[in-house]
DNA sequence: CATTATAGTGACCGATAGGTCACATGTCAA
DNA sequence: TTGACATGTGACCTATCGGTCACTATAATG
């Protein structure tokens, strides 16, 4: 969490490989947005490749301490009002931290290219955010709140529409508030058709 | 449509330009590739950036084709069990054609690079999936099929999980037999809960 | 004050990239 | 036969890239 330059460098190589990518990304200019010589990097990494592991290392770290242990998990909506309240509410996190935009993109573009990527991507766009609302639905659905439906069902029901339109948004932000009421209206939408009435 | 050695030069890019990116592309090696040397390359694109140009022109008509006229559309499902292996059958080719897959891959990997590209991404995987869906719910709701909800609502939460199932089979091919049954359990789901009764 | 660790610079190196060019080959029409 | 055109080759050019190195500046420490 602190400043170094060494974490300075890893901030933004992140917003470097995601503008150009890995290969496209030279350390000349990188190294001079950071108002430092190239040779100046090598004080602190061995080699570009150094610098894309250490990244990876730093969001492998990340996840596994989202993902991995259930005390991250939101606190269970005790109706529907407030699951659609704290959707909307991490829906307006992802959207707008712009370290959780540029992760999202850097997924997509290297998910290809690179097998731990790979594995990241899937981890952030399927098992991660699935897991948080099957449990969120499991809960409910023992609360009567929801039909007893397959919670992982559920789970991709409604998390995949969502994460649809957050990489639209990714890519045309300036479409930002169309979408959001978009999936403000989804989510109401999987509210009323899976609501115990 | 012809075999053409300007042809085979922008299905070989396609192949290249997903596995090593548009940077990590290598004119020399990609040239040998062909059988080709780089210099013969010139004789039919002007540079590389040509080649990357007609590639996505050839893409651009692809979509404007496919998703131009409403009379590429499938032909509406009279029942629910229809929608089932209309959608199977759909989704079974588009996970098994190495050239959709390959699109799909480009379109993802390069969107945040090239502006064309984020256009054609918003086309393939919102507008042109959801639109062709749309059509279809909207005449199955007409006909009593489906329970009278927002088409463009059911094509999102049909369209997105499936998109998403497709999109993790895509990064991880050998686990198709598993998501493919997913995205079976995922469409019956879908049809039982929208099915008029 | 001398020493030492840390952080930084700019010149340089070898490899590799995209692109050009003079030249070779083959085919077909006048 | 000859010329024109399309297709392909390998050597070459120039720019740029990742990486190295000798050297400098600063600040803390004994």
């Amino acid at each position: 969490m602190e400043n170094t330059t060494k974490e300075k460098i890893l901030d933004a190589a992140l917003v470097s490989f995601v503008e150009n990518g890995y290969k496209g990304t030279n350390l000349r200019d990188f190294a001079a947005g950071l108002g430092l010589s190239k040779s100046a990097l090598y004080r602190h990494y061995d080699s570009k490749e150094a610098i894309w592991n250490a990244l990876l290392d730093k969001m492998e770290a990340y996840y596994s301490e989202r993902f991995g242990s259930p005390e991250h998990l939101p606190k269970t909506p005790a109706s529907c009002e407030e699951l659609l309240s704290l959707a909307l509410h991490m829906i307006d996190f992802t959207i707008h931290d712009e370290k959780v935009i540029l992760t999202r993109k850097l997924l997509l573009t290297e998910q290809f290219h690179d097998d731990r990527v790979k594995s990241l991507a899937t981890e952030h766009f399927m098992y991660g955010t699935q897991a948080i609302f099957k449990s969120i639905f499991e809960k409910m659905i023992d609360a009567g709140l929801l039909i007893p439906e397959d919670p992982d069902m559920l789970a991709l029901a409604f998390t995949a529409p969502i994460t649809t339109l957050i990489h639209y948004c990714d890519r045309e932000p300036e479409k930002e508030p169309e979408i959001m009421m978009q999936i403000e209206g989804f989510v109401k939408h999987f509210i009323k058709l899976y609501e115990r009435k």
